[in-house]
RNA sequence: GUGGUUGUAGCUCAGUUGGUUAGAGCACUGGUUUGUGGUGCCGGGGGUCGUGGGUUCGAAUCCCAUCAUCCACC
C-alpha cells in the first residue's frame, strides 16, 4: 500500500490524497460503504461501483467468520474473489462487536470469548487470530484487535483497556508481519488509537500507534453515544499527532456534518452504518438537508427523491414511491434508499476532496455544514 | 324456528369476586439510530365497551330486551 498527499487545504487541516493498493487507488477523504457481512446490504456490486462510485468497502471479521466461515472464504479465493468486488476492501477485526455483544463475551489479556448471535456457540479471538482470519478474508486492509469502550467509561477502565489495547497491538503487528499475503496482492494492517474522552490518555495513545510505524492509522472509540464535540475534540488530539504522511481512518463516523468536520481536522477515511441503516429506515441524507420519507408530507410528493442526486435512482423514483415502499417494508425501497444515500455520501467525500484541492474547502464546508442540519 | 357462541381502538385481543381519567400488540403519526444481530429505542393521536332499558353509591363486568355474528339442531 503507498499513500500520498496531494494537497492540505490553507484554513485547516483538511487533505487530499491517493491511496494506491494491489485492487486499485482510494482517492481520499473518502467515504467506504460498510458491508458487514460481505454485502453491502441492499445493493448490487454494479450499483455501488457504477452509480454509487464506492472506491474501497468494508467487511467485517466476527460476522464472516461466523457465516460463511472461513473454510468456505479460503476455497472461494477469498471474499474478493467470492462476492465479486474486485476494488479494495477493508476488514474491522472484530474488535466493535466485542463492544456492542457485551453480555455475550468476556474479555482477557489472552483475547476475546464470545457466543455466536446466531447459534450461541462459544469462540475465541486472539489479536494473533484475528490477523490470521483477515489473512483468510483477504482484506487489503486489515484492522488491529482492539478493545472499544462503551461511553461513558471511567478513568481506570479507559487506561487499562488501552494498555491492553496496546499489548494486543503488539502481537497484532508481530502475526501479521510473521505471516504471508494470502492471495497474491498485498495486504496492509492499521492500528487504533484508543484512550475513550479522556486528553491525555487518547495523546499517549496516538504517540504508541504512530511509533508502530505501519502504513496507514485510525481512530476508535469515538461515535459511541459521546457528545460530538468530544469526538471533535479527540479527534482533534489524535490527528495532531499521527503521522501526516500516512491516512487517518476515524472508525464508525459518522453523520455528514461529523464527516465534514473531522475532514478539516485532517481525517481521511470514514465508514458508517448510518447511511444504510438509516436509509432501510426511511431517512434520507441530501445536499439540501435530511428527510424522513415516511412523514405523511410527501405522500402526494412526485418529483424526484433528490433532483441534486448522482445516482440514477434520484430522478428515476419520486418521493412519493419511496415513501410507500419505505411504509410497506418493501425490498425495493431499502435499496433505492439505500443506492441514494451511499451515493451521497461517496459525493460528499468527493466533493469535499475537489474543494480541498481548489482551495475553498472551508467556506464551502461551512455552508455545507448549515445545509445538512436542515430538516427538509 | 330452537339452543348455544361471540360483540371492547382501523385489526387481533386482554380486562380479576362490579371500584379512579378502559389496556396491549399490530396499524397510523412524530422523533431517534454513528468500526450493522435486516433492527432497536422514545413520544403522540385514536374507543358514547353493538344498541336501548334496568339493578347499584358505582356497570365493559350483573339482569332484561333488541340487533349483528358464528356454530349446532329442526
Amino acid at each position: 500500500m503507498d499513500f500520498k498527499l496531494l494537497k492540505v487545504d490553507q484554513d485547516s487541516r483538511a487533505r487530499a490524497g491517493v491511496i494506491k493498493t494491489d485492487h486499485g487507488e482510494i482517492e481520499t477523504p473518502i467515504f467506504m460503504p460498510v458491508g458487514t457481512a460481505g454485502t453491502v446490504k441492499g445493493v448490487h456490486q454494479r450499483e455501488l461501483d457504477e452509480d454509487i462510485k464506492a472506491q474501497i468497502i468494508l467487511g467485517n471479521t466476527y460476522h464472516l467468520y461466523l457465516r460463511p466461515k472461513l473454510d468456505v472464504l479460503e476455497k472461494a479465493g477469498g471474499l474478493h474473489k467470492f462476492n465479486g468486488w474486485d476494488k479494495p476492501i477493508l476488514t474491522d477485526s472484530g474488535g466493535y462487536q466485542v463492544y456492542s455483544l457485551s453480555g455475550r463475551r468476556k474479555i482477557t489479556e489472552k483475547g476475546v470469548t464470545f457466543k455466536s448471535h446466531i447459534d450461541g456457540s462459544s469462540h475465541f479471538f486472539s489479536p494473533e487470530y484475528a490477523m490470521d482470519v483477515q489473512r483468510t478474508i483477504g482484506a487489503d486492509i486489515i484492522m488491529a484487535f482492539d478493545e472499544c469502550t462503551p461511553y461513558p467509561c471511567e478513568y481506570g477502565y479507559a487506561k487499562r483497556s488501552m494498555e491492553m489495547t496496546h499489548r494486543w497491538l503488539k502481537r497484532c503487528c508481530t502475526r501479521f508481519d510473521e505471516t504471508a499475503d494470502k492471495y497474491g496482492y498485498s495486504q496492509t494492517l492499521f492500528p487504533i488509537v484508543q484512550g475513550s474522552v479522556y486528553d491525555d490518555l487518547r495523546k499517549r495513545s496516538a504517540e504508541f500507534i504512530a511509533n508502530q510505524d505501519r502504513e496507514g492509522n485510525a481512530i476508535g472509540g469515538l461515535s459511541v453515544g459521546e457528545p460530538a464535540e468530544d469526538m471533535y475534540k479527540h479527534t482533534d488530539i489524535v490527528t495532531q499527532i499521527l503521522p501526516k504522511d500516512k491516512p487517518r481512518y476515524l472508525m464508525g463516523v459518522g453523520t455528514p456534518i461529523n464527516i465534514l468536520e473531522t475532514i478539516a481536522l485532517g481525517i481521511d477515511m470514514f465508514d458508517c452504518v448510518m447511511p444504510t441503516r438509516n436509509a432501510r429506515n426511511g431517512m434520507l441524507f441530501t445536499s439540501e438537508g435530511f428527510i424522513n420519507i415516511k412523514n405523511k408530507k410527501w405522500e402526494e410528493d412526485f418529483s424526484p427523491i433528490d433532483p441534486n442526486g448522482t445516482s440514477y435512482v434520484d430522478s428515476f423514483y419520486s418521493k412519493a414511491y419511496l415513501r410507500h415502499l419505505v411504509i410497506s417494508k418493501e425490498i425495493l425501497g431499502a435499496q433505492i434508499a439505500s443506492i441514494h444515500n451511499l451515493a451521497f455520501y461517496v459525493w460528499l467525500t468527493k466533493e469535499a476532496r475537489k474543494h480541498i484541492i481548489a482551495g475553498d474547502f472551508h467556506p464551502w464546508k461551512t455552508e455545507m455544514v448549515r445545509k445538512m442540519a436542515t430538516r427538509l
